[in-house]
DNA sequence: ACCTGAACACCGTTCAAGT
DNA sequence: ACCTGAACACCGTTCAAGT
């Protein structure tokens, strides 16, 4: 995270609490309790303050959001060895960054962004973007390869934690169901075929094999 | 949409709105004000009523945006004239939704889901199913392989739609350009060799040709 | 420079009562 | 059956003042 201002120690009155320690409380909150429990207000009782005082640290709540998953990215995403062989380079680093994401649900809030990539995990676009080139992309490509793997992969994550959330706490049947069970088979065969395993289909984990596939087909010479 | 319950004309005092109305309102609040807008109270001033009237017609407010993008759907997403070509209808039965959802940007709020595809769209999941059962899959990997597009679809939508709400009316340097122009070229060479040209990159629109890499990917046998 | 208190302008939803 | 009024339990953020 690029630093806003150096820490210019000048007359005035002394800080009393850090961004760092804003960004803690954040995350503890956030781990205990969930994002929605995570307010500004509930964040100044956190740390014993006010919920004024939190905007001396950080513009807005959008930029806290930003901020913990910064925080979270730096903690969490280790740099691995990678495969030497560029194609299975792609695919683990991509994954890597799947996996990190997949296990904090609480993201979805702050994924939804083309330019929201932590600094921790652009060690991982780099090694992307490099196996694109070094399978015979030219850079413009290799960019818009990997921009097609982040549209899938914030995709998977965004749509199957919110489907997750749906599924707590209701024992009605989800609208999908209902739309299901009246589902024509002259007019949708296919899908009347599949009706009765699409749950456990949909349930299955099919990212690496989908991702492969996109890989695949980018390195596929058109 | 299935109906939830028949309309039984029995004693007791007669509707003055009905479901529809209510739907028709918050297409207009939404259309003319942006979703950011459309709040139970600001809907129900819109058709004269109360907050709590609402509640009559719609479980809450959650049911109210999956309406919408049912009702907008519905009156968009026409069943045109595909390629007779597997392959080629894949990739335009997935645009032609891809092209449907893009044109209404708050469909973010309700679009995170997988379960949430509206009626009116499942006949273009058919298609795309049927095209992979055409082209060899086996129905599990068909709708593996729709799931793939669809997470790859609902990504770009969300990262762009998102993206393009964090540009306007703010002319500070984004979070992304920050970063970049921080860039180490010795840690991330491919990242600094493009920097410059990362926006520009950025603003293209490849959703096709990432569609096809991926439905050429998916349908290559491996 | 940093923090506080009070206020502004809102939310979604529940409850109890009315017609 | 449908609608209303009042209330509950909150929000993010601004402003003016204090230390």
């Amino acid at each position: 995270m690029p630093q806003p201002s150096a820490p210019r120690r000048a007359p005035g009155r002394p800080p009393r609490i850090s961004r760092e320690e804003v960004i803690e409380a954040a995350r503890r909150i956030v781990a205990e309790e969930g994002v929605d429990r995570l307010t500004m207000r509930r964040l100044a009782t956190e740390i014993g303050s006010t919920p004024m005082a939190l905007y001396h640290h950080v513009r807005n709540k959008e930029e806290l959001l930003v901020l913990l998953l910064d925080d979270y990215t730096e903690r969490t995403l280790r740099r691995p060895e990678l495969p030497a062989e560029p194609r299975e380079r792609i695919v683990v680093a991509a994954s890597t960054i799947h996996e990190a994401l997949a296990a904090c649900p609480w993201i979805v809030e702050v994924l939804t962004a083309d330019d929201l990539m932590s600094t921790a995990a652009l060690w991982f676009v780099e090694q992307i973007v490099d196996g694109l080139v070094v399978c015979g992309l030219s850079p413009e490509r290799a960019v818009q390869g990997y921009r097609a793997i982040w549209y899938y992969t914030a995709g998977e994550i965004v749509v199957r934690t919110s489907a997750a959330r749906r599924r707590t706490g209701d024992d009605r049947p989800t609208y999908r169901e209902q739309v299901f069970a009246a589902l024509d088979p002259g007019d949708l065969p296919r899908l009347a075929q599949v009706a009765d395993r699409w749950a456990p289909l949909t349930a299955e984990d099919t990212y690496r094999d989908g991702l492969r596939a996109l890989v695949d087909g980018l390195l596929t010479p058109r």
